[in-house]
RNA sequence: GGCCAGGUGGCAGAGUGGUCAUGCAGCGGCCUGCAAAGCCGUGUACGCCGGUUCGAUUCCGACCCUGGCCUCCA
């Protein structure tokens, strides 16, 4: 099955091979960890790594080396230290031990490598170095700039002339800079902030460089994917292009660029300059992780996706319909089978999970009509198998539809269901309408089967419906 | 203003040069004491205007609109 991955250097849809099939090399650009992260900054952790997902699948997890930063020197940081009267390293080692546990609960595969910045100061240091004695970045005033000049190819991953970004810079042109758009490698620290001893004194990393010295550190001089979304394209990811493409003697940083669309609230970029953010932290708190989980994958990565109430509303009764398909066939003896052929094909082109979530619909109707015993329980498995290799459907149905315990005794709910099959078989409808409403005031909705009464929970807002 | 995405049925969201996405919701029916769940059935969808074509939602061009980047940002 052949992989094909949209490549945005290329701008297109190309077949993916690597460079070496025994070490496939990927690099996504992981978190600043100054704070909890929102749902928006989980989409390319979870697209992409159901791509790593893949990858290993295709190529065998010994083949893989997926790197995952953690940005854990930063201005933001500093900021955040200084306002909370939290010492850096508390700071950074919290958020990023939080990034780890949110990100397990997303059912998000642990990377290769996680490499941190500030373990990687010397690798920094040595690239400035090089960089300089390539004549592509020059010292001034205790900075390390990058000498856009020199380096013809400026611009063409983002699509954007030298020229014009000049015309029409903005940032503020430090008077130590010999072209406007060059880009800080190193910056002086002040004493009581972080900073390492350099050649141009104390100072530390500008961002940039941390990701082209930590992917060449790991994963080599060329690598074959880099991810992260595509709001970094420029300038991040065109330095880091810059950076590694003149360190390496011209060669070829990544092969594949991956670029995952934004997340949006209200319409606009979930991000915290605009304040519309919603903690993933706070967000696993209220919801199924799955539900999350399943949110991020409902439309294709690099489509824009807009988080609402409503839509989330619309995946839970979608995951409800797949969980009952599971309830009702409890009895069906299955485990997860391999990852089903066509969900396989839909993954690998370019990652379609709508296409693999239709799927899942698919397999669901086929693993209810089946009349064979035989055929029912390889339908099961294999919506097990597709279900497990998205990271959906591992759940107990039962603990899905129940969920976890919010005040309502389970035990009273059971008393009241055996007083309800009583009244029942007395045929006392009046009664057994009574209990029924009852619960459901509680928010527990009762479902007669021929094996007797069993029950659900739902949410407060659709009581009154 | 420049660069880059995108506009699909009530909603979400794939895809395709000429019979099907899929899910949620709705509607009708079956089942049920009544419900719920399940089952069966159900919808002249492809921003606008031209062009290419026997035929375009799908290709080409213009236009309108939305979003992203151009400054930290997944």
């Amino acid at each position: 099955m052949q992989l094909r991955l949209h490549n945005s250097r290329t701008r297109r849809v190309e077949d993916f091979a690597p460079a070496d099939p025994r070490r496939v090399t990927m690099y996504l650009c992981g978190p600043t960890v100054y704070n909890y992260v929102h749902i928006g900054n989980a989409r390319g952790p979870v697209v992409f790594g159901l791509l790593v997902r893949l990858l290993r699948q295709i190529y065998g997890a010994a083949h893989i080396v997926y790197a995952r930063n953690v940005t854990d020197v930063d201005d933001k940081i500093n900021t955040a230290a200084t306002e909370s009267g939290v010492a850096i390293d508390v700071i950074t080692r919290r958020y990023a031990a939080a990034y780890d546990e949110d990100m397990g609960k997303l059912g998000v595969d642990a990377p290769d490598v996680v490499p941190y910045a500030t373990a990687h100061i010397p690798q920094i240091i040595a690239m400035c170095e090089t960089l300089i004695a390539r004549g592509h970045a020059y010292a001034a005033q205790g900075h390390v700039l990058f000498d856009v000049s020199s380096y013809a190819d400026y611009g063409q991953l983002s699509g954007r002339s030298t020229d014009e970004m000049i015309a029409g810079a903005r940032i503020d042109v430090a008077p130590y800079k010999k072209n406007p758009a060059d880009f800080v490698l190193w910056k002086p620290s002040t004493p009581d902030l972080p900073g390492w001893d350099s050649p141009w004194g104390r100072g530390r990393p500008g961002w940039h460089i941390e990701c082209s010295a930590m992917s060449a550190a790991h994963l080599g001089e060329t690598i074959d994917i880099h991810a992260g979304g595509n709001d970094l394209i420029f300038p991040h990811h065109e330095n880091e292009v810059a950076q590694s493409t003149c360190a390496h003697g011209g060669k070829l940083f990544a092969r594949f660029w991956l670029h995952n669309g934004m997340l949006t609230f209200g319409g606009r970029k979930m991000s915290k300059s605009l304040g519309n953010t919603l903690q993933l932290h706070e967000l696993l708190q209220q919801h199924p992780p799955e539900l999350l989980r399943y949110m991020l994958l409902k439309a294709h990565y690099r489509q824009p996706l807009d988080w609402s109430d409503a839509t989330l509303e619309q995946a839970r009764r979608t995951l409800d319909g797949l969980y009952g398909t599971l309830r009702d066939l409890a009895d069906v003896a299955a485990d997860p089978g391999p990852a089903p052929d066509g969900l396989l094909a839909a993954l690998t082109d370019d990652l379609n999970t709508p296409e693999a979530l239709a799927m899942l619909a698919r397999l669901a109707d086929e693993t209810r009509k089946s009349t064979n015993p035989q055929d029912k329980k390889a339908a099961k498995a294999a919506l097990l198998g597709a279900g497990k290799f998205l990271g959906l459907l591992q759940n107990d149905p039962e603990a899905w539809f129940k969920g976890a315990s919010d005040g309502v005794d389970a035990a009273w709910i059971e008393g009241l269901l055996a007083e309800r099959a009583e009244a029942r078989k007395r045929r006392d409808f009046a009664a057994s309408d009574r209990i029924r409403d009852t619960l459901a005031a509680k928010g527990i909705v009762i479902e007669d089967g021929p094996q007797g009464a069993r029950w659900k929970r739902i949410r407060a807002d659709e009581c009154a419906a």
